[in-house]
DNA sequence: CAATAAATTAGACAGTAGGGTAATGGATTA
DNA sequence: TAATCCATTACCCTACTGTCTAATTTATTG
């Protein structure tokens, strides 16, 4: 596993634990902290310190168990969005109740771990992770793909309009399409990003033309189903 | 990579490649079978000579391209299932089309992986598909995770956002409400409806207030993430 | 029948959105 | 060095948004 750590020799990945049992948040930092590439920088045993934690680190990926007292982990995890916050989250419990896979996953969870995974896997979920990849665990992972909407399969013609043609967003004018997409107007985001409000038009007018759409309405649905933001 | 074949001295997973291009399919034999664990037993170009390929030997995993000549990817899945068989799928491709991608894994795929994957990774993810795990490419994660059933409605969400607290939304401005999240504006809707503008925006107006947002923006998001159209 | 809710229309008003054009400095690239 | 892209700012102008108050009609329900 080890070896992997030499291979990228970037900075490690930073990872923040969320988890009530005193023992299993130990195992986890451990078992994560064995690899080089990957950093525990905080633990909280319950959502609230987690969100504060999170707030103040903005750490890669965040493990996330389910099951905390007071406020649970998935609606953690929507306050987690709620505050713009790009951490990947890996949802862990030992449940496999349908409902609860589903709506981690739907509420903002890019992985799902059943806590008897084993240690050096789980390092590399992380890793997968923080890289946007939805890693779903073995005993849930059909459950997850048979609730997916079912889609008339026939007529996958090579139908390329959307990558090819497509130019790509400027990261500044990536920040602003997040804003918008919460719902702020121009000089809200100009005051969020600290520059004026001819700037946001100019960054919201670019996004626009480059979505290939016509106002910030469509703009917000395309980028929400697309899974832009 | 190959340490893992040490790790494991379990027999090497077998693996089936189906795909057109015959360069690509020599690229995936090869950086598959650099791997002592991962055995390609045999290679189709075309779906029909595949899903014979697949009848006998019954791989562990198929690699299948999605953009085949004839029967494409999609419907090969379909019937492999309708055959029985256990085999896990990978679903190969160099598009990322929302549809294509949710069909694809709701059509019998276990992974969704992008042609420009490097082939040491894509030996991990033929590793974690055999052992029943789901993996998707960080390019169409996150549109995939945002194609699963909202789920509010069970108990892990004790907020006020439910039955309990939300005014429901009458018919006409369901209609309404879909009209501004496909992007039009409140003359639109009006000519759409054949109805004055005015009431147009006085249906507006009651949305905003009843879905506890300011703008039309944020109405259409949460109409998005919720599924309410 | 009366009360209630929904759908419809209207006028007015402050604020916002989006388009067009143009200029500047910084960074990267050919 | 020149060319190009990006972020930034500015101004103008038209059109649209969201809120308010107010009125009419229709349907449903107690």
């Amino acid at each position: 596993m080890v070896q992997k750590a030499a291979e990228t020799k970037t900075k490690p990945i930073s990872v923040i634990i969320v988890e009530d049992f005193k023992l299993t948040r130990v195992g986890l930092r451990c078992a994560l902290n064995a690899n080089d590439d990957i950093n525990v920088v905080a633990e909280a045993e319950d959502a609230v310190e987690g969100l504060k934690l999170i707030e103040k680190h903005k750490p890669d990926v965040i493990l996330m168990d389910l099951g905390l007292p007071g406020m649970n982990g998935i609606e953690a995890m929507v306050k987690c969005k709620e505050m713009m916050c790009d951490s990947k989250i890996i949802a862990l419990t030992s449940h496999d109740r349908c409902e609860e896979v589903i709506a981690a996953l739907s509420s903002g969870a890019s992985a799902y771990c059943l806590k008897d995974i084993d240690p050096n896997k789980l390092a590399d979920v992380v890793r997968d992770v923080s890289t946007g990849v939805c890693w779903i665990d073995p005993m849930v992972a059909q459950m997850t793909l048979n609730a997916l909407p079912k889609i008339d399969n026939i007529g996958f013609l090579p139908n390329k309009s959307n990558s090819e043609g497509r130019v790509p967003l400027t990261e500044r004018e990536f920040e602003v399409l997040k804003h918008l997409v919460s719902g702020k107007s121009n000089t809200e985001i100009a005051k969020e990003l600290i520059v004026s409000v001819h700037t946001a038009k100019a960054h919201v007018c670019s996004i626009l033309q480059k979505m290939c759409v016509n106002d910030r309405v469509q703009a917000a649905v395309k980028a929400v189903k697309e899974g832009m933001v």
